[in-house]
DNA sequence: AGCACGCCGACT
DNA sequence: GTCGGCGTGCTC
């Protein structure tokens, strides 16, 4: 093995290795991080594959090791090779989702002038040329990063190029300096025998030195290096009393490794095992038999779908797994939604298995992350438990991954590239590895259901919730409120007669209330208030849009247009709303409706700080306030034993959605909603409010009736070849310039046409329309949506120009 | 990030 | 016909 096939960090190389001979004295493995010459440069690589004979006649070397060890095992840089052919990545971009925090370093450009600047040349520069030259006769080094701040990108690229091309500035390149290493903390400990201490303490506090006997007692009694800082404290003396039982030769100072623990301060007790129910045992039989080694058709271990309600003991069957997979030396990981990696959440797994389980959270410090990272390379956590990126995380011997609440969009990144979906890595991951894959959900996507349909997953069902004698053991009553009803009888306000009698009700007994605003963004669609139709694109079934400025209504996914009708297509009313809602204006009529209450909100614009969700969250918990207005955030995972009355204000808002997700999404918000109900010692109910009650969604969702709702929605998707019977790949450009985005948009469909009729691929081709969010942060978005069974391979026959963003099976095409 | 090309307009 | 502008692509 003479030659590497490197993966190297930089831009436009994309999904290509590149051939580098290995210098004689070097020995490499698959994984290992390098530097490499490329082109003036040295830059971060990996190391893909080794091979007898390079790709390319001439090679250079390879520079060095970033580290000793390989950052990525062979199943790790086979994951990165998938994401990058799967999600149209950089292969590099792949594999630094799995590289230790902090790994990553730029080669930052510095400036310097140059020895000897030449009088006659000085006197002749411009004036900005001249204020750099000044810039650097002060600083005497500086960034051009620093540079483009001040100037701005391209005007600083110039006067950089010209004062280095008359040799009056040097540049000098540097790497950006290590932001996390592991942490050494000072150590005291004791610096003889054991035997002697007392006696020689004894002789010390004879001779005057009291302080010092103390201290050298405290160290005694201690099997372990304590910290410096401690010892000081403990024995209250100062760093001079420390000083002079080392130069007695009696104690010593070392630098001890330690880790920041982002369970340091928490103790949990051990639980033990509940029982399980018929159902729940069921399942795990099958589980374990699978885990014990019992294989499907295929041979590989299969993935499971557990589908039980809220509280029908899910958890349990995780942790039975997690127990199975250490008593056969094997680890675990477990993926929640960011939202749900709660306090109570990693209690459940930490007490059943304390100190064996590592967090990761991308609201941890860095250093936290470094520590953690690497001691799960080490192998001392038996269980990982983290949000979508928790997948990467370098544990050995992996046989089990769970997945909690696999339908939630939040395990796709739609950030930045790759936008990678955590289930369908783990999958893979799994496959790789050797692992069973457990996946779990109250309201399973309808194409991971649809997946257990086929046989490609083992469906587990979990039928009821865990019955324990009480009420709230049964699932809540929901009530559906025909908002029609309630326009025809005169009652113009967001409570229908039902919500408000229910409110008074509930407060008037000291209990507490949600309202719940299934909102994202503005919904802006158009309703008639009559008979509820909502206005659809005829080619799309997607609901139309509403703009101002003249513009009347627009499909979101084909630019379809139309003016705003004066009547209703369906029943000839006049009275046709344009629906958009906010929590303000939710809180804004609550309070002049109950004037007595105590309000609170929660939404993205109250929880910008970093803990505010616990703050409100705590306060409502402490009853400090009687309602509760917010949205999606309300639904996830929370218990609220004083709510007895939770109210949905309009459940069509998302509904209506241009996507076609959106009743897929609606009846998961309800059915969350409703599940949260009543989890206390109070009974409770829920109310929804809408224009379309008879909705599949909302209806089979106020009946906690999953089933009814996959049979409904799968036909409709198969019928207008949604998925999971296409893929879809989504296609996004953005500028401030909106007629040059639309232009782009239009040349790019002009050449993906031409590209699919030439090779007679049959892919749909929606768009180019704009964006449902027609703009964020001042730049406009043109989206074109390809639809096949598999979009991307018309995408590898075109180069994707700078500026694309490319998104395979998109979460949402908003 | 820097360097080689290549394609256009102003010149000996 | 030639010099040089910088726009685009490549770097093992």
């Amino acid at each position: 093995m003479r030659y590497a096939e490197v993966v190297v960090n930089s831009p436009g190389v994309e999904r290509r290795t590149f051939s580098y001979a290995l210098p004689l004295d070097m020995s490499l493995e698959v994984g290992h991080a390098v530097w490499v010459p490329f082109g003036p440069r040295i830059l971060q690589g990996i190391v893909f594959q080794l091979t007898e004979y390079p790709s390319v006649e001439e090679t250079r070397d390879i520079s060095g090791l970033i580290d000793q060890r390989p950052i990525l095992s062979p199943a790790q840089v086979e994951l990165a090779r998938w994401i990058s052919e799967r999600y149209l990545s950089s292969l590099f971009d792949a594999a630094a989702l799995m590289m230790p925090p902090g790994f990553l370093r730029r080669v930052i450009t510095f400036l310097t002038l140059a020895a000897r600047p030449p009088e006659d040349t000085v006197s002749s520069l411009t004036t900005q040329q001249r204020g750099l030259v000044e810039l650097l006769q002060r600083k005497g080094k500086v960034a051009v990063a620093e540079v483009e701040k001040a100037l701005g990108k391209k005007e600083a690229r110039i006067v950089i190029g010209q004062l280095v091309r008359k040799r009056l500035v040097a540049k000098s390149q540097e790497l950006e300096r290590v932001r996390v290493r592991a942490k050494v903390v000072p150590h005291l400990r004791l610096a003889l025998e054991v035997e002697g201490v007392q006696e020689i303490a004894s002789l010390l506090k004879a001779r005057g030195a009291a302080k010092q006997a103390e201290l050298l007692k405290l160290l005694w009694a201690e099997p372990r290096p304590i910290p410096l800082s401690e010892a000081k404290k403990r024995a209250r003396c100062s760093m001079a009393v420390v000083e002079a039982l080392r130069r007695k030769g009696l104690v010593a100072i070392e630098q001890v490794r330690v880790h920041r623990d982002p369970l340091a301060h928490r103790t949990f007790t051990l639980a033990s095992f509940l029982s399980l129910t018929p159902a729940q045992e069921a399942a795990w039989r099958e589980i374990k038999a699978a885990m014990e080694g019992e294989r499907g058709d295929h041979g590989k271990p299969p993935v499971f779908l557990l589908h039980g309600v809220t509280g029908s003991g899910k958890t349990e069957i995780y942790l039975r797994a997690l127990e199975q997979a250490i008593s056969q030396g094997k680890r675990g990981i477990v993926l929640v939604p960011e939202i749900a990696l709660t306090p109570q959440t990693i209690d459940r797994f930490a007490s059943r298995f304390p100190h064996r389980v590592a967090v990761l959270h991308s609201k941890l410090s860095v250093g936290e992350q470094f520590d953690e990272w690497w001691r799960i390379e080490e192998g001392a956590f038996d269980v990982v438990i983290g949000p979508r990126g928790a997948i990467f995380a370098p544990q050995p011997d992996l046989g089990l991954i769970v997945i909690d609440e696999e339908h939630e969009w939040t395990y796709k990144q739609q950030e930045q590239s790759p936008r990678y979906h955590a289930r369908d890595v783990a999958i893979k991951l799994a496959e790789l590895s050797g692992s069973v894959v457990i996946l779990g959900s109250a309201t399973p996507d309808v194409a991971t259901y649809y997946r257990s349909q086929i046989g490609d997953y083992r469906l587990l069902e979990l039928p009821e919730r865990i019955a324990r004698g009480r009420e709230e053991d049964l699932l809540p009553k929901v009530e559906v409120v025909d908002l029609r009803e309630e326009l025809k009888a005169g009652n113009r306000s967001i409570f229908s007669r039902l919500l408000a009698q229910g409110m008074e009700q509930a407060l008037a007994a000291k209990e507490q209330v949600i309202l719940f605003l299934n909102r994202r963004g503005t919904a802006t669609f158009v309703q008639c208030r009559d008979c509820g139709y909502v206005l659809r694109c005829r080619r799309c079934d997607v609901s139309l849009t509403y703009h101002s400025a003249g513009e009347g209504l627009v499909c979101h996914q084909c630019n379809y247009r139309m003016a705003v009708p004066d009547f209703c297509p369906q029943c000839g009313s006049k009275r046709i709303k344009f629906l958009g809602i906010g929590t303000q204006k939710v809180e804004e009529e609550t309070g002049r409706a109950f004037p007595g209450a105590n309000l609170l909100r929660w939404d993205s614009d109250v929880t910008r700080g970093k803990h505010s969700h616990e703050e409100i969250l705590d306060k409502f918990l402490a009853h400090q306030a009687d309602v509760l207005i917010g949205t999606q955030m309300i639904a996830k995972g929370l218990d609220f034993p004083l709510v007895t009355l939770v109210g949905v204000i309009n459940a069509d808002i998302s509904l209506h959605l241009p996507d076609f997700r959106a009743s897929e999404r609606t009846f998961q918000i309800l059915s969350q909603v409703a599940g949260r109900a009543g989890r206390g010692a109070l009974a409770g109910h829920v109310i929804v409010q809408s224009y379309t009650p008879e909705h599949y969604a909302i209806a089979c969702a106020a009946k906690h009736d999953y089933k009814s709702f996959y049979e409904q929605e799968i036909s409709l998707r198969r019928q207008y070849e949604t998925p999971p019977f296409n893929r879809l790949l989504r296609l996004l450009y953005t500028s401030p310039n909106n007629a040059l985005c639309q232009r782009e948009a239009q040349r790019m469909h002009q050449l993906l046409k031409e590209e699919r009729d030439s090779w007679g691929m049959g892919v749909s081709l929606i768009g180019p329309s704009p964006a449902f969010i027609q703009r964020v942060r001042g730049r406009f978005r043109w989206q074109i949506i390809l639809r096949s069974d598999d979009p991307a391979r018309l995408l590898a026959q075109v180069p994707i120009p700078q500026g694309w963003i490319v998104d395979i099976d998109p979460v949402s095409l908003l």
